[in-house]
DNA sequence: TCTGGGGTCCTAGGACCC
DNA sequence: TCTGGGGTCCTAGGACCC
């Protein structure tokens, strides 16, 4: 391999439980799990009796009986957070953000400044360590996915360098659910072919692996087991879509339950979209059913939209036709709005030129204009004195048991 | 007292156009 | 009248990621 490696992938360990441990150093080594009805964070020490995020509260707890479940500080988590991916970028500008914990960097053009990729991968650890308190594990190599499954290897707390002539040796005996992109279900069917270890996946031919698990999946996976992973760091990412869902429990299917539910859920989306002056063309909702299958229905527009009344009664059109499709489904567990189709929203202009959106240039009524006028007045005051401030009446829900805005917000992506 | 919330990408079939 | 092929867009569902 001619390339060097100079890609790194940065992942905060256990990364909500290790704030809480930071706050309070009472918790220090013992198992706890961030969260409540369901675990968002584990620490190692939760880990090692198998609890882990996703799983609900119960079954940690009968897991683990001593688990310590603990608030969330999300104010913390954003802040700790956006500091350990800013100390990357204090090494250079080609930083790719994933989440809120994990990000990749590419130092080829910044070794000359601050030494090899190995020792920039050390200071990182370091500097987090003493400046945040907090661990964090790194991998570097030449692609984006060796850097991944690197810093996965050297967890917890480590540092794990792949030289470029030692990637095959690297790969050979690790399990294929290591790989970007290989979850349960693939996971399940290259091990009914015998497939265990990403060796064994090298060994199996593309076309094989296409008949195993579809076209673009083999054909991926085929690569990357070979080593062949052309992705680049791309520092800035415009978001392709953006949604909001609500688990309701078991509630009846009926438009007392799910009309202000959607209203709440368009509203949450729609002001993410303005904030960016971003609008769109596709509305989706899912509908989830009492046995956990779930459907969806969307509608594309001739032009895009972001006004809150506008995505919310499109939802509920689709919503009740998703319904009327089943009509034996008396009861429903969640809902989810989401708009895609993304793209700039042209500023709101007084004289209606042409070019502007479908809700705007409304025949007749100047309904669009009013609406998203209505909006924007709305997000303003919302801007100086909250989200509570001023909102629909008929997006008034009892919030009772649902996750706090605080989270949802962390798990926001960025729109761009 | 089953299983949160926010995303990306792929597939397969149908509509429609040339 | 019947048949064919390619391309694009839309819809619904599913796998996967953090």
């Amino acid at each position: 391999m001619e390339t060097e490696a100079t890609i790194i992938h940065a992942d905060l360990d256990a990364f909500y439980a290790s704030v809480e441990q930071l706050l309070n150093p009472e918790l220090l080594g013992k198992p706890i799990a961030v969260g409540g009805g369901v675990v968002l964070a584990a620490s190692y020490e939760a880990k090692a009796f198998g609890v882990h995020g996703g799983m609900s509260g119960r079954k940690a707890r009968e897991l683990c009986p001593q688990l310590i479940f603990v608030g969330g500080h999300f104010r913390e988590y954003q802040r700790l957070g956006d500091a350990a991916i800013a100390v990357l970028g204090d090494f250079t500008p080609l930083v790719e953000r994933i989440s809120i914990d994990e990000a990749f960097a590419d130092v080829a053009g910044c070794t000359h400044l601050f030494g090899a990729p190995r020792d920039i991968a050390a200071t990182i650890r370091a500097r987090v360590r003493t400046e945040l308190g907090l661990p964090i594990s790194v991998g570097v190599a030449r692609t984006k996915h060796l850097a991944k499954v690197a810093s996965q290897v050297a967890k917890p707390d480590g540092l794990v360098v792949v030289d470029p002539d030692a990637e095959s040796v690297f790969l050979h005996d690790l399990p294929v659910g290591l790989i970007w992109g290989v979850g349960p279900v693939s996971e399940a069917r290259l091990k009914a072919e015998g497939i265990l270890t990403i060796g064994q996946l090298a060994q199996t031919s593309s076309r094989d692996l296409q008949s195993f698990l579809g076209t673009a999946a083999g054909e991926k996976l085929s690569a990357l087991a070979a080593n062949r992973d052309p992705r680049k760091i791309l520092p800035q990412v415009r978001a392709r879509s953006a949604g909001a869902q609500s688990a309701l429990g078991r509630r009846p299917a009926v438009a007392a339950v799910f009309k202000p539910t959607l209203w709440h859920l368009a509203d949450r989306v729609t002001s993410r979209l303005r904030a960016k002056s971003l609008a769109g063309r596709t509305v989706t909702v899912r509908v989830r059913f009492a046995d956990m299958r779930a459907v969806t229905r969307s509608a594309t527009l001739d032009a895009p939209v972001s006004a809150t009344v506008t995505v919310a009664e499109i939802a509920e059109t689709l919503v009740r036709a998703a319904l009327a499709d089943h009509p034996e489904e008396r009861t429903i567990t969640l809902l989810a709005v989401s708009v895609s189709h993304l793209g700039e929203q042209p500023a709101l202009q007084l004289e209606l030129p042409l070019g502007l959106p479908d809700e705007v240039r409304r025949p007749g009524t100047r309904q669009g204009v009013a609406r998203l006028s209505a909006d924007m007045a709305m997000d303003k005051v919302r801007t100086r004195f909250g989200r509570g401030a001023v909102g629909y009446a008929a997006a008034l829900i009892n919030e009772r048991g649902s996750v706090p805005d605080a989270f949802r917000e962390l798990a926001e992506k960025d729109l761009g």
